[in-house]
DNA sequence: TCAGTACCGGAACAACGTTCCGTATAACCC
DNA sequence: GGGTTATACGGAACGTTGTTCCGGTACTGA
């Protein structure tokens, strides 16, 4: 038999009773008052909806990036999932727009998301890093994969894209619905303008 | 002779010699303020930059958009005003690239600025109104010409184009110097893609 | 049941935007 | 020049946020 001190030894011992519940209503909370007040609500409102204190939401979330990608971390895996499935049922490009305009509409349909992904307070930080960790492979491969059938151009770095897209989503005022999408789509096409196929 | 008392009714008496001095040094202080901290820059530090007190701030600039319209009002006009010296000395889809490039470069070397106009904050919505005002028409025709000789699609609104790219220019981590750039130069295909000649 | 400790809640501090009001002074008239 | 008035001034004060600190609470394991 193994020996089992190595991994007694990794294991922590489970949290207090109470710190889990609280953890739990502290990320119900926050995905509730993130969907009506967008990602930037007062620390202060989080905490109250969840009954807890604020000294809670810190000790559990130091930084309010961790916070929001602790929230949608499930959407942002299945948006990652979704790359393989996609790439089996269609060809290159349209496995590439068909995951594009999916990844668009989970980033522009959280109020505040986009922006918070593109802020430059250090506090956002993590937003943007756990995108990068769990989406940037998923693009990497359709677009490697459009490029080499030669439908979309091979210059184009798919961390770039993605927050080109992420920069795109951010809600603009005076403009008419299906902006965002047309921008994408626009930039889209930009991808495909200059194609050849591989030699 | 015409009768003036229309015209001196419509007069507005010149303002108080120290309140001019004071509007003066306040736009110099919050360009240079603006230049070093970005235009998030708070108040009291513009305030104290110049010498004045916070309440004279507010009360020349209700809305912080306002004192970021004036700073960089020359330079927006300046821009707009390029639109038309490039379409007589380039070709329409040249004369477009190099207006859009220089849209690009005024608003991304202006720290927050980008960030700013796409802000919903309602303090900031009059950025984008001025940019709007000032630019949109310099960009319809630019854009116009080039459609009409067949070198861009012609389904695209320029307040949009103009907003995409701003939000484009807001500055993003991780990323190697020059994204701006391309992700404006992809948008710039896109507009190419598809394009026909007028019938 | 009881000790030890992990965890809690909210007061407290700091930074900022914004408003208010007593005071100062530039402009004008005589 | 001197007095009067409207204009403009400055900073204190308030409300809202993020963040930290600490005295107290209550869960866990024996």
């Amino acid at each position: 038999m193994r020996n089992l001190v190595p991994f007694v030894k990794a294991m922590k011992k489970p949290p207090r009773a109470d710190a889990q519940r609280n953890l739990d209503s502290l990320l119900e909370a926050a995905k509730a008052v993130f969907a009506e007040s967008g990602v930037d609500a007062p620390v202060r409102e989080i905490a109250s909806r969840a009954g807890v204190g604020i000294a809670t939401v810190y000790r559990h979330f130091p930084q309010r990036a961790e916070l929001i990608a602790a929230v949608y971390r499930r959407e942002i895996d299945a948006c990652a999932a979704a790359a393989q499935a996609l790439a089996r049922e269609h060809e290159p490009f349209e496995a590439l727009t068909r995951w594009l305009h999916r990844f668009t509409s989970l980033i522009a349909t959280k109020r505040g998301l986009a922006a918070s992904l593109n802020a430059q307070d250090p506090a956002y930080q993590a937003v943007p890093a756990y995108f990068r960790e769990h989406l940037e492979p998923a693009l990497q491969s359709l677009l490697g994969a459009a490029a080499a059938a030669g439908r979309v151009r091979n210059d184009v770095d798919a961390y770039e894209l993605l927050r080109g897209i992420g920069s795109l989503c951010i809600p603009v005022s005076e403009v008419g619905p299906g902006y965002t999408r047309r921008m994408v789509d626009l930039l889209i096409d930009g991808l495909r303008y200059g194609a050849r196929a591989a030699p």
